[in-house]
RNA sequence: GGGCAGUUAGCUCAGCGGGAGAGCGCCCGCCUCACACGCGGGAGGUCACUGGUUCAAUCCCAGUACUGCCCA
């Protein structure tokens, strides 16, 4: 049974089984069916791969019933915590998602293997415009539009749908491997959460930072809402300026002004002109009368005036222009508002235009002016213009009565946290991006004209306001009808999810959190905000660590898009590949800066995989089983101290979290440490089939969090193992440092690898069993039996016409069938070029007294000591050369 | 307009003061008793350009040229 019931968890459960919880298509069964079954028979056949699909499966179920994906605030453990960036309940999981995803995941698996109490807190948000488009798209596909029903209505819809869809995403990121606390699962219009949010509102007007204010505000016109500065995109557009003269009052002469919005000089309250400008200066503090209007505006001199755009003269329309209201602030003037939220123009403007849309508004003013033959000309302008991020539609700047935070106070504590280092951001340059931001942080409008979201707390009757969760007493008080910004509540996050304001074990003990992982397109909407709000209500920093991820761009280098197909879908990927392949190839793309998604990447990682389903497979036949006795043997030995110095760079790599490192190291340990060598050593009989499970079981546990299904199969698949790699805490490093085994392998795999080069020239099968005589220049103990077995030669005497090879120890002579004296020349020509180049380089150096003097005394030893080897490798070459003809 | 990144092998990218690296691709040879999603051997870079700092620069600094992102 499960102890933490929850409609997506169950949901989440049943997809992980298999039984079909997923919406999405699953894989074909031909594909699920090819598996070996390793269900059935755990420790049974060992095909040459593994089906993801059928061990993902397992696994997601396995580890969910562990029971330590809920972290647990009375453990004496050190908490590691997470808290997920909430994706929007409307979405589905993208690749940014599945990097992300990863990255987390990561983490949480190694801080849980290192004995960390770990919480990864998930959920999703409730992300008001988004979620509401998509139900009233729904409804205007049965014929139903959202005006026609009533607000509770509707709302019901929206629950109904987020009920049946809404987990869809948390359940798609069990498909990944991703270790969540399910069990937790929020969502920011839960009740409780809800209350939060209203709290902080009310407590943010009490303190001062929230009030209302008549406003210009970006109003969405597609959306019928106010958006804020963030969801404002700037693009550039070719309009048609327009110069329209405005006819002195006294009738004495005009003034030309230019503008590519004619229609909003009917709001004009003012000409406004720079001090500076000499062709105006008579002018100011006269009057001009608006055409069309008729009102008497007067012509002001203000400093932020451009004498170079335009005419020099700037009409002033505060309801409609940001840079016009500000004038209007310094001057005191009005404001006209001639467009009203509906696009229309309103009753302020004269009779013959009220009513009609902006665009209409606009052909009539420039006839009429036509006609009073007040055009000075028109000219095509490109400038930049305000496009709702959301819509898509052209942003009116309106004057509107909305609820404003003060954002000032607020930003001061969460610029100096990052500045003390209580916040740490990776890459370290995106603190700057975020401190930028903050010291020029403008009013947020907080308020949105939409039905679905945390309605706002405040209360009307007349000109009467409250501003309070609940009602105040008596009759006719009318709630606002607006909801706040989604990203209020996202704010509150961090702790909101925790059970705040309520003081629970889980907040005492899981906040701060540890690290956020997130992408930096938040940075200002989400990331900045909820440290404010952290440090305003909890007293601390959400996180310790911001780590902001690449973008992953589609392979071509465009944007990974739906509407332009570049789009790639990672549970396409995972069908396909496996999710371990998937995240290994993530981690290894990843960067300081935006990325392609690669293929190859995907395929390197299947292939790891593969190759270390099969190392196990080796390792388990030959006897291997988990258990760490002490390394004797060279071989053992040998890899201990390999995988103790990958241990040491793993904790720092990730440390650092520089996760396309800490992959590639992974690669690099399993395909050439461990299978290219130390594997051929055991077969060789230098290594012992005990210590193999021993590192193999180390092996498995760091590539654990990288490639969590395969490594828990391969683990599973171990004799002695027990519980689950989720769970496993390995011993450290299987052996200190070995430097003396090291040097030892070393010489191992020049020989051999000598030998395989000499092959491959002379033209010599692998197969054939070659004689060879190893000649050192000094004491060296070579393992003669385990070069014969990896090499496939015999140790024997070569005779007088063996091939000779240099090596960094001495010669290896081989005896051949018949040497090929011009490749060997070739070769032999090749090597003398090279360490001819190489001494000229150290000799160079040498001969140059400030290096001598100045560079550190080892750097210069090692120069000696390079320029001795290579004039020894001269020699020889050149002697070798001799011999051949 | 301001700011921030980037320019390294055919492709995609690591490296970032002391002898240029990976994956893929390419060439050659291998079904070697874990693995052909494999094994072995190779070829291939005046590290964008111009100056500067340094005994030493792909790496630090300045500028130039492109490319991308963010803010206005």
């Amino acid at each position: 049974m499960r102890c933490h019931p929850g409609h997506h968890r169950a949901r989440a459960a049943a997809h992980a089984a298999h039984r079909g919880g997923s919406r999405r298509r699953r894989a074909p069964a031909a594909r699920r069916g090819r598996g070996v079954g390793v269900a059935a028979e755990p420790a049974g056949g060992w095909p040459a791969r593994l089906d993801p699909c059928e061990v993902e499966a397992r696994w997601v179920e396995a580890w969910d019933q562990s029971g330590r994906l809920r972290g647990d605030p009375s453990s004496p453990r050190a908490p590691y915590v997470i808290a997920v960036p909430p994706p929007n309940v409307t979405g589905a999981l993208h690749m940014g998602h599945a990097l992300n995803g990863t990255i987390q995941d990561v983490l949480i698996r190694r801080h849980r293997m290192a004995g960390y109490e770990t919480e990864w807190v998930t959920g999703t948000d409730h992300a008001g415009i988004a979620t509401q488009a998509v139900v009233e798209k729904e409804l205007a596909a049965q014929g139903i539009r959202r005006l026609d029903m009533t607000r509770e209505e509707f709302l019901e819809r929206v629950w109904a749908w987020k009920t049946e869809y809404g987990g869809r995403i948390i359940e798609q990121f069990t498909r990944l491997g991703c270790t969540m606390d399910f069990s937790r699962e929020r969502f920011t219009m839960d009740d409780a959460y809800a209350r939060a949010v209203l709290r902080v509102f009310v407590d943010l007007h009490e303190k001062g930072y929230v009030y209302r204010d008549t406003y210009l505000v970006n109003w969405d016109p597609g959306l019928g809402s106010a958006i804020s500065d963030l969801e404002v995109e700037n693009r550039e557009v070719t309009d048609t300026l327009v110069r329209i003269a405005y006819p002195l009052s006294d009738g004495t002469g005009e003034v030309v002004v230019a503008t590519v919005r004619p229609e909003t000089m009917l709001g004009d309250t003012a000409v406004a002109v720079n001090p500076g400008d000499e062709r105006y200066q008579a002018l100011v503090g006269r009057t001009v009368t608006l055409p069309l209007a008729g009102r008497t505006i007067p012509i002001i001199a203000d400093d932020h005036v451009d004498p170079a755009f335009g005419t020099g003269a700037l009409k002033v329309t505060p309801a409609h222009d940001p840079n016009d209201f500000e004038i209007m602030r310094r001057h005191g003037l009005e404001a006209v508002q001639v467009i009203g939220e509906d696009g229309r123009m309103t009753d302020a403007a004269p009779e013959v235009y009220r009513g009609l849309l902006v665009v209409e508004a606009q052909e009539r003013v420039l006839a009429d002016l036509t006609a009073a033959g007040l055009i000075r000309g028109t000219e095509e302008y490109v400038h930049s213009v305000p496009f709702s991020h959301r819509s898509g539609a052209r942003v009116e700047p309106l004057l509107s009565l909305q609820w404003f935070c003060d954002m000032k106070a607020l930003a001061t504590p969460a610029i100096e946290a990052e500045a003390k280092g209580q916040v740490r951001f990776t890459p370290p340059t995106w603190g700057r991006v975020y401190r930028d931001w903050l010291e020029d942080i403008q009013p947020w409008c907080l308020s949105r004209q939409l039905w679905w979201g945390h309605q706002l707390p405040v209360w009307y009757r007349g000109d009467d306001v409250h501003v309070g969760i609940d009602p105040p007493d008596g009759d006719g008080w009318e709630r606002d009808p607006d909801v706040l910004d989604t990203w209020f509540s996202s704010a509150l996050w961090p702790f909101a999810t925790l059970g705040w304001p309520e003081r629970t074990e889980e907040l005492g003990r899981f906040y701060p959190t540890s690290v956020l992982s997130t992408a930096r397109e938040i940075i200002f909407l989400w990331v900045a905000r909820m440290v404010m709000m952290g440090l305003e209500y909890m007293g601390d920093v959400p996180f310790r660590d911001v780590y902001i991820h690449s973008v992953v761009q589609a392979p071509d280098g465009r944007r990974m898009s739906k509407s332009l197909g570049t789009g790639i879908d990672p549970l396409n990927v995972v069908d396909r590949d496996g999710a371990d392949a998937l995240r290994f190839g993530l981690l290894m793309i990843t960067s300081t800066q935006d990325v392609r998604f690669s293929e190859d990447r995907i395929r390197q990682g299947r292939q790891l995989v593969t190759k270390l389903w099969n190392a196990t497979r080796l390792v388990v036949d030959r006897g291997g089983r988990v258990g760490a006795p002490p390394p004797v043997v060279l071989g053992d030995r040998w890899i201990a101290s390999v995988i103790g110095t990958a241990v040491e760079e793993a904790d720092r790599l990730v440390a650092g979290f520089e996760f396309s490192q800490f992959a590639d190291r992974l690669y690099h340990l399993i395909f050439d440490d461990l299978c290219d060598w130390y594997l051929e050593l055991l077969k060789a009989g230098l290594a012992t089939p005990e210590f193999a499970g021993a590192a193999l079981e180390q092996v498995l546990a760091l590539a654990h969090p990288v490639i969590p299904f395969t490594t828990e199969e391969c683990w599973s698949r171990l004799p002695g193992s027990e519980g689950l790699m989720l769970t496993h805490e390995p011993a450290r490093a299987p052996g200190p440092r070995d430097p003396d085994a090291e040097a030892a392998i070393a010489l191992v795999r020049e020989v051999v690898q000598t030998i395989r080069s000499v092959r491959a020239e002379q033209g010599i099968a692998p197969r054939e069993r070659l004689v060879v005589a190893v000649e050192a220049d000094g004491p060296c103990e070579l393992p003669l039996d385990a070069l014969e077995a990896i090499a496939n030669v015999d140790a024997g005497e070569p005779g007088d016409d063996a091939l000779v090879v240099l090596v960094s120890f001495g010669r290896i002579l081989v005896r051949v069938p018949e040497v090929d004296a011009t490749a060997e020349r070739a070769h032999l020509e090749a090597a003398l070029e090279a360490a001819r180049g190489e001494l000229a380089r150290a000799e160079r150096q040498l001969a140059n007294e400030d290096f001598t003097a100045r560079a550190p005394a080892r750097l210069v030893d090692a120069e000696r000591e390079k320029a001795g080897r290579f004039a020894g490798e001269i020699a020889a070459t050149l002697a070798r050369l001799d011999a051949l003809t």
